[in-house]
RNA sequence: CGGGGCGUAGCUCAGCUUGGUUAGAGCGUCUGCCUUGGGAGCAGAAGGUCGCAGGUUCGAAUCCUGUUGCUCCGACCA
């Protein structure tokens, strides 16, 4: 597909300043650009600009699907509430579903994603392994009332996303179908010219094997991801595991109650008693659902993990934090929380690189008061207590794969890549027949990716002082062609020469024909962000060579009449 | 859902504390002139029920109440 057209006709309204409402910088840049317009919080209307970028990316990732196989679906927004309640869904995605009723009262949801929709799909037309494995995928508006929308595109109530749902006949070929989405989620991601890492993640409440969240790196990104540089160790910090710390061998004391008044903080204990903070146990206590007390107790230089908690203790599905007299009821106080003394009501979790620690400091479950010389493996009473991974990584930890020093970041997921299993299939009763005669559930996968976070990523990574940097494979268009006196006939069809030859050779172009300064047109030109701008004046007609500029370098160039075609199309092929 | 901020022209904002002719500026838009290598200049013009509703007052953009929308922080987040 190519795209050709001249600045006059283009729908591209610009702006020198920006809504004061926009924070981030491709979210200013996309308003000021004429990429997009906000029509209520969290939901946008995509200009000409924006959508041809998206169509770009959504071309890419439409090739990048086929060549693995999936095939392209269209399937409705508006989506039946039985096929949600049947999944159970309908009541547990609560207030992020927009949900609405037809003329006759009927329950409906607009799609915030679609296995439901794909799922009864497939279970009424598979019937045999021999029409597997099926990869479908969809390109389309998805829909999630977010309690706070913000960072435009990035995080809105209505978004385009690619959904691929992969259904399988066994666990082998679901993992098969993984590695191949995760293969096209790689080359997309890298002809969209991004830097980003696949990072291990968290599941959660999904449930099943393996999951990479594809994050593009960039320091205003919501998520904070751990990375190793002497391997290919990432993961997010919420899934990023941690291996035990050996502490020092020493010599155990006793266990000894001393006072410590209004000591609460781990702060205030490590300075009233004199001890390094990395021999203070610390405590924070939590509860779930069921409003049962879990206490986690980490090392108090540590912060702790709440979705490793969530994993570790079986049938907590939310956390939050408890109440003074939560803690009351388990013979405690906050600020002076042990697990030596607490009631068995309490559920005690206990970090592993705790269990080695040694005479180190903890609450005594009692305002004022520490116990020293707290040996946890000695102290704690082991069949009372949970031992994990409870600890959030940070920046220096060891590498769980190698050993060497962690890096911190933080990125914009942009896709996420995970197996599902038979959760759907078993639960929409979607199955077919096997080889052996028996009727199994598919096994599934899913892999979704955000559009228009993919087209906010990108800029959000490539932009500079005057505006957005686009990579030649998802610019709107690859080159611009400036007059740069649009009233002057000779410069303008010298212009139009150039840019129907390049029309011609299958470029993406565009002639900036607006009779504007030259000023008014370079500032646009940069702030648009197009790769190439080829610049013709009285100085270019006069040598016979045109300039060009590249946008990314700032370089400038001079290409000889006769070769400007061909010197741009190599050109193109280096950005 | 809790806490803070804001809502005045297409955009960015001033005016509000201390109520008083016809509500302002810059940018943008339109007309004319001039200019054409980095948002230039001159002259003129259009454009606002001051978010909405109610109240106080002789009089409300300004004070009070309610409401709605946006926004930031927190909580939450397949």
């Amino acid at each position: 597909m190519i795209f050709f057209m001249k600045a006059t006709k283009l729908y591209a309204p610009t702006l020198r300043e920006s809504p004061a409402e926009a924070e981030l910088v491709s979210h200013k840049l996309m308003y000021r650009a004429g990429l997009i317009r906000k029509a209520a919080g969290g939901l946008y209307s995509y200009l000409p600009l924006a959508w041809r970028t998206m169509k770009k990316i959504m071309q890419i990732i439409r090739e990048e699907m086929d060549a693995k196989g999936g095939q392209e679906v269209m399937m409705p927004i508006v989506q039946p509430a039985e096929m949600w309640k049947e999944s159970g869904r309908w009541a547990v995605y609560g207030d992020e579903m927009m949900r609405l009723k037809d003329r006759h009262g009927r329950e409906f949801a607009l799609g915030p994603t679609h296995e439901e929709m794909i799922t009864t799909l497939v279970r009424d037309e598979v019937r045999s392994y021999k029409q597997l494995p099926l990869m479908l995928y969809q390109i389309q508006n998805k829909y999630r009332d977010e309690i706070r929308p913000r960072f435009g595109l990035m995080r809105s109530r209505e978004f385009v996303m690619k959904d691929l749902y992969s259904f399988d006949r066994d666990i082998d070929g679901m993992n098969i179908s993984y590695q191949k989405m995760y293969d096209a989620y790689s080359r997309i991601f890298e002809r969209c010219g991004l830097k980003f890492r696949a990072v291990e993640a968290d599941n959660g409440a999904i449930g099943g094997g393996h999951s990479h969240e594809f994050t593009v790196l960039a320091p205003s990104g919501e998520s904070s991801i751990a990375y190793c540089e002497k391997c290919d160790f990432a993961a997010s910090d919420e899934k990023a595991e941690l291996k035990i710390i050996h502490a020092e061998p020493e010599e155990l004391r006793p266990l000894e109650k001393v006072l410590t008044p209004d000591c609460h903080t781990i702060e205030l204990v490590k300075n009233f008693l004199n001890v390094p903070i990395e021999k203070t146990i610390k405590a924070v206590a939590f509860m779930d659902d069921d409003e049962r007390l879990i206490v986690a107790f980490v090392r108090g230089d540590h912060d702790v993990n709440e979705i490793k908690v969530l994993n570790a203790v079986e049938g907590a599905n939310h956390l939050y934090m408890a109440g003074e007299k939560l803690i009351a009821d388990a013979n405690s106080c906050a600020g002076f929380m042990s697990p030596i003394g607490l009631k068995d009501s309490a559920i005690v979790i206990v970090d592993q690189s705790v269990m080695l620690m040694s005479n180190a400091v903890a609450g005594a479950n009692e305002v004022d008061a520490h116990f020293i010389n707290v040996t946890p493996r000695r102290d704690f009473d082991a069949e009372k207590i949970i031992v994990a991974d409870i600890r959030m990584v940070r920046a220096g930890d060891p590498c769980p794969h190698c050993g060497a020093p962690l890096k911190m970041t933080r990125g914009i997921e942009v896709g996420q890549v995970f197996t599902l299993g038979k959760k759907y299939s078993e639960k929409l009763h979607a199955t077919f027949l096997d080889e052996d005669g028996k009727v199994k559930p598919f096994e599934m996968g899913c892999y979704g990716i955000g559009v228009g976070r993919t087209m906010a990523a990108a800029i959000e990574q490539n932009n500079d002082k005057d505006g957005i940097i686009w990579t030649r494979a998802i610019a709107p268009f690859e080159v611009v062609v400036v007059p740069v006196n649009a009233k002057d006939d000779k410069q303008l069809a010298f212009a139009e020469k150039i840019y129907n030859e390049l029309k011609s050779a299958g470029v993406d172009v565009l002639l900036d024909d607006r009779k504007e300064r030259a000023g008014v047109k370079f500032k646009d030109c940069d702030l648009i962000g197009y790769p190439i701008r080829i610049t013709i004046s009285p100085k270019t007609l006069e040598s016979g060579n045109v300039e060009v500029k590249v946008r990314r370098s700032g370089e400038f160039m001079n290409f000889a009449r006769a070769d400007v075609v061909k010197n741009i199309l190599e050109l193109l092929e280096t950005l």
